[in-house]
DNA sequence: GTCATGCTATAACGTCGTTATAGCGAGTGT
DNA sequence: ACACTCGCTATAACGACGTTATAGCATGAC
């Protein structure tokens, strides 16, 4: 619940500590509409200025919330032991994916929705997003390396993996559903299909 | 350019029209957050409370562009006639999407990104959404029918394919690459594997 | 002719992100 | 010890936002 990021522990003093910690609790309850400057400050016990002086403005704040995302969602799939089945490894990737985007949904309509009008992510805060889907690359290469997929790179694989999980994710957390289907058995079916295209069937 | 649904031409008056006009131009060439009742009013010549007596608010009138764009998505996809390969055909409508989507991004983005912040579609309009649903799931069929897909009801397959291709559309909208790799060779690789999938490989 | 009704435009309210400003406490040079 | 600068604080203000209240004015009914 509580635990925050590891680099906001670092590098903020207890101030900003609690405005992060203010921001992400603000976030995860009710949603990015609540995300104000002035809630935000009024709930980690300072004036707006706290965070202006330490993140520079709203922004600021949101990057670190941001990044708080993809550190969750890396961690997770991280975590997940490896086991001798690579094609099994990287579909329970894929199942920890959409299990942690729920899990987080506010936080993921910041880093993928546009839940926050104005924001645009920093540099530090693209490369985290890169570095998990560094992670995907890596457990769609051990697949290819065992020869199970041969139709494209490891990349390109990756990219189109990515792109549907996500599509089918965000659908989930929006709450679009026209048929009323259970979305977890949606979500499998789609994982069958796809993987039956990268084994060719 | 200026071409606006159908509907809006039909049970509005001259200065609704002007309004609706006025709010689509704005969404094309400023998105979203140009999307101001005052600017909105500025553009169409008239006070802000001419939203309000008309359209009830702010969200009468984004529902209406939100309405817009299912129209345009789902004008464009039947547009494209029908050859005797059903699977062609099908390919083609994802293709039909992805440059719909992308040529009406800012739409897109209000339809499905949450770009604008509190609004929430009518019953109206998640019914237009359900139709352009509908549309795939009938272009799916002809291929079930024809014996061409095996595994899963033509809806299952609509669900993962409208998930895959949304989210490769909104990855792309928003302008997120990880390795720089074209977008259009990208989302035609997502379709082959996905239709692989299907077809068994 | 008088009244009611509905649309109009203006003004106001509360909230938003941001900025300007003034106060204050710590550190520094002499 | 004292004046000075500097960084951080809180308060207040600015412009813009969505929305609501209000008053003016047209038109139709009787």
């Amino acid at each position: 619940m509580g635990e925050t990021g590891l680099h906001m522990a670092r590098t903020r003093d207890e101030q900003g500590r609690r405005i992060l910690e203010a921001a992400s609790e603000l976030l995860s309850t009710e949603g990015a509409s609540a995300l104000s400057v002035r809630r935000i400050a009024t709930a980690a016990g300072c004036s707006t200025m706290g965070l202006y002086s330490r993140f520079g403005g709203k922004d600021g704040v949101v990057d670190e919330l941001f990044a708080e995302g993809f550190e969750r969602l890396t961690d997770a799939m991280r975590a997940k032991p490896l086991s001798g089945d690579p094609l099994a490894d990287l579909r329970g990737c894929a199942e920890c994916y959409r299990d942690t985007a729920l899990a987080n949904a506010t936080h993921y309509m910041v880093m993928f929705g546009g839940a926050v009008p104005g924001f645009e992510p920093s540099d530090a805060s693209h490369l985290l997003a890169h570095e998990a889907f560094a992670g995907l690359v890596a457990k769609v290469r051990r697949c290819t390396d065992a020869g199970m997929f041969q139709t494209f790179t490891p990349e390109a694989i990756a990219e189109a993996l990515w792109g549907s999980i996500h599509g089918l994710v965000m659908l989930e957390v929006v709450g679009i559903n026209p048929l009323g289907s259970d979305p977890a058995a949606r979500f499998t079916r789609a994982l069958d299909i796809l993987f039956d295209g990268l084994t060719h069937g």
